[in-house]
DNA sequence: GTCTATACTTCGATAGAC
DNA sequence: GTCTATCGAAGTATAGAC
């Protein structure tokens, strides 16, 4: 009698439905991104993962190319975010090396760095975050480093960013992709005696 | 009239030319992967690269698995070699830094992290390799470091190892993989005048 | 050893019914 | 929005001629 509803009448629950779905296949991607690897990232499966039809994935994002982006994105702006609220924590120092040695950024970004290297799109995306990334972690450094009186002749915040977050993102590497822990904790009572020495153990 | 000559009667020939395919499977593999991925290292494009018929892959090498795993096998087997000429430098502390920083080992070792994600086989055999690596590392520095008269209590060999290999690795996964060169110059001037400490500034 | 030919699988993507 | 059905491309691997 009425024909299909136009979508327009039922924005609320025609759009809460959709989003589901949307983000159902993001969390599918990324789940099976972290667990087997990129190649384990196809229609077919992200859809099976998701329990909806594989079609969908196409409907929502185009390309598996898009899919990818999204998935990107939506995490990077979770990481970013947590970022920026390393500056607020009484003990920053703590916090960046913290931020930095959280496993699953390490895997993600592993991931996509590969599936850059034949993906131009991924690759440049993956630069431009982490340009920005960057950025936001010397500036956070150079106010912490003011704070302590460290001089930026002596250690520059672009050095100390780049040091903490080679040594910790390697670790976590290692880890979690070679199963290699042999002088890890050595190597962490190394670094954390060097934070104590301007913010004290940490507390929380 | 002589049907097919079995080929232990010319084992050099047979032998040669089969070698000569084999290895430059094995080049065509390694090159693929380098500059395109893993995803890349399908049979049929090694084939071609290699200028011979696909199936040859599976003739010579069983699965891709394997295929995989010789590619793997070959580099390491030249890694080591070098690694072991470290200590033979005069300046045992430059070379060491020098070899982790070739980024020819670390674009190689990515790709294999990101395959084996997902095959168990070439997981194993990395996690394997990679502890005899890092046992060569700190023994090599282990003897290094008593020579400067640097106290194992003060800096640990295997902390210095861990150290070492992750700021070299990590600023070469950088710049390769992600374009991304902010802070390297400096890091690496702040390194060296740490290096040129011991050992005075590189020479050769 | 090397090639041709082919069986079988899985992928990305799309057209069209509902 | 979601599904069914399907096309064409590309992959692994093997059998058999040469």
């Amino acid at each position: 009698m009425f024909g299909r509803v136009p979508k327009v009448y039922h924005p609320g629950v025609a759009r809460a439905r959709a989003t589901d779905t949307r983000e159902g296949l993001l969390d599918a991607a990324e789940a099976l991104l972290l667990s087997e690897g990129y190649a384990a990232v196809t229609s077919r499966r992200v859809g099976a993962a998701a329990g909806v039809n594989p079609a969908l994935v196409h409907y929502h994002f185009g390309s598996m190319d898009d899919l990818f982006l999204a998935v990107y994105r939506r995490r990077v702006a979770e990481g970013t975010d947590r970022l920026r609220q390393v500056l607020d924590d009484p003990q920053p120092l703590w916090a960046l090396w913290e931020y930095n040695c959280d496993p699953r950024g390490t895997a993600f970004t592993m991931e996509f760095v590969a599936l850059g290297n034949h993906r131009p799109v991924i690759r440049a995306e993956i630069a431009a975050s982490a340009t920005r990334v960057r950025d936001l972690q010397v500036d956070a450094l150079d106010r912490i480093l003011t704070r302590y009186g460290i001089a930026r002749r002596e250690c520059p915040p672009l050095v100390a960013s780049v040091l903490l977050s080679s040594v910790a993102r390697y670790l976590v590497l290692e880890e979690q992709a070679l199963g290699l822990t042999d002088g890890h904790d050595q190597t962490v009572v190394f670094i954390e005696r060097f934070l104590s020495r301007y913010e004290g153990s940490r507390r929380g």
